[in-house]
DNA sequence: TCCAGACTATAACATGTGCGATAGCGGCTG
DNA sequence: CAGCCGCTATCGCACATGTTATAGTCTGGA
């Protein structure tokens, strides 16, 4: 129950915020549901595969940063 | 144990076979594990809602019938 | 013939997800 | 004020998935 460690959720609150979306219709367009999308923010589970997958091309989609990319930093 | 009563597993292995993919390089271009795309095609589990949207993907990228359209036969 | 490799089937366990429900919060309105 | 509404947080349970491991089949090569 530590949650999570890496901090997908903030990232994806950041994206999320980015869009202007609430959890509800983010979950909407990435295919999930409402309580997948609240559980990452709040770091009780990370993204699926799949679910990683439809964040980065929700990144793309809107050219935003992409929120789960790993090399962060890289300069 | 009955495994699923819609037979997604026979219409997976379908697309598979025509686009000539192991259940491992399937998996992989689905972004799935390759034990995921095994339980569909054996019936053992169903593909969640992220997983559909790939398959269906998958076939219109190589323009094939929807193998998971429900509306089959439509006349 | 024996063996190795590719592909498949199945299992067990931990974790992610869908769904429904409940609760809290701020804002707005009657 | 009370009540509704949009949004968020959390829980519980059933089911899907990831990972790893084992075993079976088949085919080609030594």
């Amino acid at each position: 129950m530590t949650k999570t460690k890496d901090d997908f959720g903030a990232r994806v609150k950041e994206l999320r915020e980015q869009l202007h979306l609430t959890q509800e219709s983010m979950a909407e367009s990435l295919g999930v549901s409402f309580a997948t999308v609240n559980r990452w923010e709040n770091g009780w589970t990370a993204p699926s595969k799949l679910a990683l997958r439809q964040i980065e091309l929700l990144c793309k989609q809107h050219h935003i940063t992409p929120v789960t990319d790993d090399r962060r930093t890289a300069k």
